[in-house]
DNA sequence: CGCTGCGGCGTTACAGTATATCGCCCCGCA
DNA sequence: TGCGGGGCGATATACTGTAACGCCGCAGCG
């Protein structure tokens, strides 16, 4: 059962790369052997992970890595939009769908929030439009010009909403 | 004219420490002497301040602070809404009149929001309730209980927007 | 009075996050 | 052949944050 989970999951994380793979090409950057290992280690994670935690796993593979090696990568992940960072937990997390925000016309960094559960540490990306148009008008009206937006919200996921009272 | 400056801005943060003070005392919680000295702090810094330069400061009245020293007072100082944290800078800003944002019915975690400029560094904190009703909503239409919510903006203030040449 | 519990704080040690810098190699290009 | 840039290995170091222990003052209470 675990098994039949894991090969799907595994599928599904070896297609999202051989995705990222061929977006690079499009657009002319290097995805090279070591950028993708990066890559199917944040994707394999069901949950947010730290770059420390990504280099022990990488060093599986690579027994020389060093800090520099797993942020020179999350940097270059993170610049095409394959990966996001989660400032309120020094974590890192694939990006879902990144194809889909291209063809809906919004660049590499398109607008995304997250919601962070406090108890399961379950992450989940969304895409609210109305959210990145409402924090882009606030800006405007203080005269801002913005260029990144981070929304992240701390609370408790459906699961974990439903099951209040376990330890 | 540098004097007058930090003159009017020392007796700003005075009459802010003060008014800390009172509603502290006035929810029942203990506004001790380490406390105020570091809200003043970072209250007197014009720009989102670490915690190590904090603490730096905070030697010049107590030789024997240490991280947990700072860490602690802060971490007081974020409950009780006197100063708020910016995660994308992990650095600390006092909170832009919080006693306005109780009146308006908000607790002590009221809804916020920061833009940051890139290029000076200056923090600007708002109050947007449509964005706060936006990002809320976009929440529970995923099932989602939120509790606290980061939103951050990077881009350009007025000042720096208006002066794009500059190096 | 002594006991106990708790909050605030000092102190030490350590864990986790991130960057600077140097140098090598490969590859494309003049 | 020389040159330049990108990617990467490797070392060192800076920055950020927390765990754990213990002391002290103070309120509550028998």
């Amino acid at each position: 059962m675990a098994e039949t989970t894991e090969a799907v999951r595994g599928s599904a994380v070896a297609e999202a790369v051989d995705r990222a793979e061929a977006a690079c090409v499009a657009r002319g950057v290097q995805f090279t052997e070591l950028r993708r290992q990066v890559l199917r280690l944040v994707l394999e994670s069901p949950q947010p992970i730290g770059a420390y935690a990504l280099l022990d796993r990488l060093r599986a593979d690579r027994p020389g890595a060093a800090p520099p090696t797993i942020y020179r990568a999350l940097d270059f992940l993170q610049e095409q939009g394959l990966v996001h960072r989660v400032e309120r937990l020094n974590a890192f997390v694939g990006c879902a769908g990144p194809e889909a925000h291209h063809s809906c016309g919004h660049g590499h960094d398109h607008p995304h929030q997250f919601l962070i559960c406090g108890r399961c540490g379950a992450t989940a990306e969304i895409c609210d439009e109305r959210v990145a148009e409402a924090v882009a008008e606030a800006a405007r009206a203080a005269g801002f010009v913005p260029s990144r937006t981070t929304v992240e919200v701390e609370g408790l996921c459906v699961a974990c909403a439903a099951a209040p009272a376990c330890a």
